[in-house]
DNA sequence: GCTCGATTTGTTGTATACAATGGTGCGTGG
DNA sequence: CCACGCACCATTGTATACAACAAATCGAGC
């Protein structure tokens, strides 16, 4: 609408991140169907980009190319969420096995500082701002190990439950549990107990996913009302 | 060459799988150069359909598309596939606490007959039949976790390391131990002893790992003293 | 003979025209 | 009133023409 497309043309790659970026924050709601056409007039470029971009976003499931009839945004399934925070477990409890000895002092009481919970801001902040912080403490311990493929690949997995994870901090009364786990996970590791930090870090992840997964369901119920009456 | 063109247009997830297929496979060999027209060409196909699946390859790490250049077949970075097998040990630890107390037996003793020692072919196997045999024990421990997200993440990785796991095969000796290491597993499982299993699980994975990296820096070796003579 | 620059060539990036096809709605017949 | 079939339309799939640009090549000048 804002023409901005005169000096910097848009390319595939700003397409596909806007495009995922609208799915994860159901600007895209589950269900709702898209054509080319319409997103290439949006953004002003011809069709070949546009698809471009669609099929990478296909190809990380978020969305299925039905030929001849349109692109569906993909329906939330709280089963395969469910084995994503699965992936998500298996990655994050190895995590802690890598850096458990190793991970520097400083950073750690870095990231204590950070959740300390006598710092818990008051009120609530910006839901998508508490997200990226959340997901900023996971990948920061991923990020000690030195290994930027694991590291990926739990990006790649967050990606994939963003879209629900979020609505955990939708729910205020989650943000203080949160301060107070991460911060006793780092306890853990300057004490250089793993194990205690990996039974509570599991903890912490199933309880968070319980709450995003209930949300969810509240959510998609008001979702499918609100759709109902656009016809 | 053999016009096999005219009933079946190829698609493009065709063209992708056997791209993949012939970089696995040392076929298009690391740093090798094609252009979109030569694979055009090749498959029959204008270069819209080759570009979708250049992209899904690039997407995923196999090749490198370089803007007005061509696209170039990624070289092997020995220290990222050490990474990726640190991805997949996280995952099959994990596959293994999933499993442990819950796979039944008679899948159990499928698998152990299987790899039983005794059958260890005399003289050894086509190598390709070799890396899909040991593939497939580790993608049947994921499945049997009924997480199918889970399976598929394993798979991912595998195919990431499979340009060099499949050198572990090339090597005879590497046979023998291999059924030696999976029977134990199996037996382990069927103990309902989870903890040797992941002690025995994670010892095979990186001793193929090793061997398969050493066998690979030679590989490398000849293969650029190929490269060296061709233009 | 050597260096630097213009031109040519080859390759990907983008737009557009055309083909193929699934869905929808209308009309007809029972 | 309902069921069935046919034509039209919307949408993706494919091919091709054109644009943009990087590298190599060739030539001119010193």
């Amino acid at each position: 609408m804002q023409g901005t497309q005169n000096p910097p043309r848009v390319s595939p790659t700003e397409i596909y991140q806007r495009l995922k970026t609208m799915i994860l924050s159901f600007t895209l709601y589950p269900g709702a169907r898209v054509t080319e056409m319409e997103l290439a007039d949006h953004f002003g470029v011809s069709r070949t980009p546009v698809r471009e971009a669609l099929q990478r976003l296909a190809a990380e499931g978020y969305l299925s190319i039905r030929a001849k009839q349109g692109c569906f945004i993909r329906d939330i399934d709280l089963a395969e969420i469910n084995q994503y925070y699965e992936v998500r477990i298996a990655l994050e409890m190895r995590i802690l096995e890598l850096i458990g000895k190793q991970m520097p002092i400083p950073e750690l009481h870095r990231l204590a500082t950070m959740w300390d919970p006598e710092r818990t801001p008051q009120r609530g902040p910006a839901v998508e701002m508490m997200v990226a912080r959340d997901e900023g403490f996971h990948l920061a311990l991923a990020a000690a190990t030195g290994n930027a493929v694991l590291a990926s690949y739990l990006k790649d997995v967050n990606d994939h439950i963003h879209i629900v994870r979020r609505l955990d901090f939708t729910a205020a009364e989650r943000i203080a549990p949160t301060y107070r786990e991460h911060y006793e996970v780092i306890q853990r590791l300057l004490a250089r107990d793993v194990s205690a930090a990996r039974t509570l870090l599991e903890e912490h992840i199933r309880r968070s996913a319980d709450v995003a997964k209930e949300i969810t369901l509240a959510q998609l119920a008001s979702q499918r009302a609100k759709a109902w009456k656009l016809p």
